[in-house]
DNA sequence: AGCATAACCGGACTTTACCCCGCTTAGTGG
DNA sequence: CCACTAAGCGGGGTAAAGTCCGGTTATGCT
């Protein structure tokens, strides 16, 4: 699926309408995901519901994870503020390592409280898809690695094996059995098992 | 999904033509997975090709996803043979350690080489299967884990976020394209990394 | 303003995973 | 050998994802 670049002026830009719809699509959505749950929220029922036809709710997010994924971007939008221009020890400002160690605990929040979405925002088909979720936690904790100081080591693959480490209990390994029925226990352990993985990797 | 478990003489064993047929869909599941890849084999295709019912196809292996997990299993068996009786570094003999560094060589090779398989036995809705990939994995982790001295830990999920930090690359994170286009060189790169990964993670 | 064109829209259509339920058959105990 | 029962079987039915294309509308240019 080719989204239509959001460069100002040039070519292609997003038409006004497209934009208006988009927005309400995503609005409806929110509702809907409040009302009914991720997996009775059915691209059918979207369209009807926003007085929209199917065909514009495949364009405007391509697939149906692609709608949890635009949804999971917003608040993705938010959390990336905290960390990159918010007080430390997340923004910037602390060390490294703690900032390290900060990002992964609030990534396990974030991932906890929209942990619905970020399960549907999953496409078996397709990989992780660009322009969301990962790459920019997978970016920050490379950035961090590059800052401490560490003997030889690929920091790029690191950052992509930590991301799993961090990402991958959450979206692959707990039923969200597991996690209704413990989830502060559950968040509060994997915040702690991060910080002791992290202090394990980065010790000199 | 409940399946019949494989208590002999129990009551409730699976009956010899439920046998019969999970064994044809397999086979005829793997013909297809050659033939046509992993996303042209269909059910009903499935159901039709090896001259069975669509009804049995589900019950035999209760979802798409599961045709693909009961295909790793298969695999997964023949390896598991390997890391528990084979010769060291990768069967008992060696150092824990040692042992775990060629665990995940011989891991990231499985999964490169079934990558088709494992990629399509994810299933969205569902977290990680039953009786399936990654439990074995984890527990073989964390039995390793067990093994070395380490400081105060948590072994249980230092093995979960050792495990992602092993298959998620693979499964979630690198692109089919990216594997095609590049597989022997990923293959020892990821290999390589798992070795700096668990030296720095489990030393003194 | 008027025109040309590129996006966009809607909803019918196709494909596919998955459910259901009446019928059949394998195993068992007498 | 026979009945009895629980498991298994088949294939038509449903719902939801994703595609297509003829008609519509926004936007840039003159």
């Amino acid at each position: 699926m080719d989204w239509p670049v959001m460069t100002w002026g040039a070519p292609h830009a997003e038409r006004a309408d497209a934009v208006r719809n988009r927005l309400h699509l995503l609005a409806t959505a929110r509702e809907m995901l409040a009302e009914l749950g991720a997996d009775r929220l059915t691209m059918d029922a979207l369209a009807e519901r926003s007085g929209l036809g199917k065909g514009t709710v495949f364009r405007r997010f391509g697939t149906r994870a692609g709608i949890f994924q635009a949804l999971l971007d917003d608040g993705e939008r938010a959390f990336q503020e905290q960390v990159l221009s918010g007080p430390p020890p997340l923004g910037p400002g602390a060390a490294p390592l703690e900032r390290l160690i900060a990002y992964g605990r609030a990534r396990v929040g974030f991932l906890m409280e929209h942990r619905e979405i970020a399960r549907a925002a999953l496409d078996g088909r397709q990989p992780i898809p660009a322009g969301s979720q990962t790459p920019l936690s997978q970016m920050h904790i490379r950035m961090l690695l590059g800052q401490i100081h560490l003997g030889p080591a690929n920091l790029d693959i690191l950052a992509v094996q930590l991301t799993a480490a961090l990402d991958g209990p959450l979206l692959l390994y707990l039923s969200a059995a597991d996690l209704r029925h413990a989830a502060p226990q559950a968040e509060q352990r994997l915040a702690q098992s991060w910080q002791d993985l992290v202090q394990r990797v980065c010790r000199p």
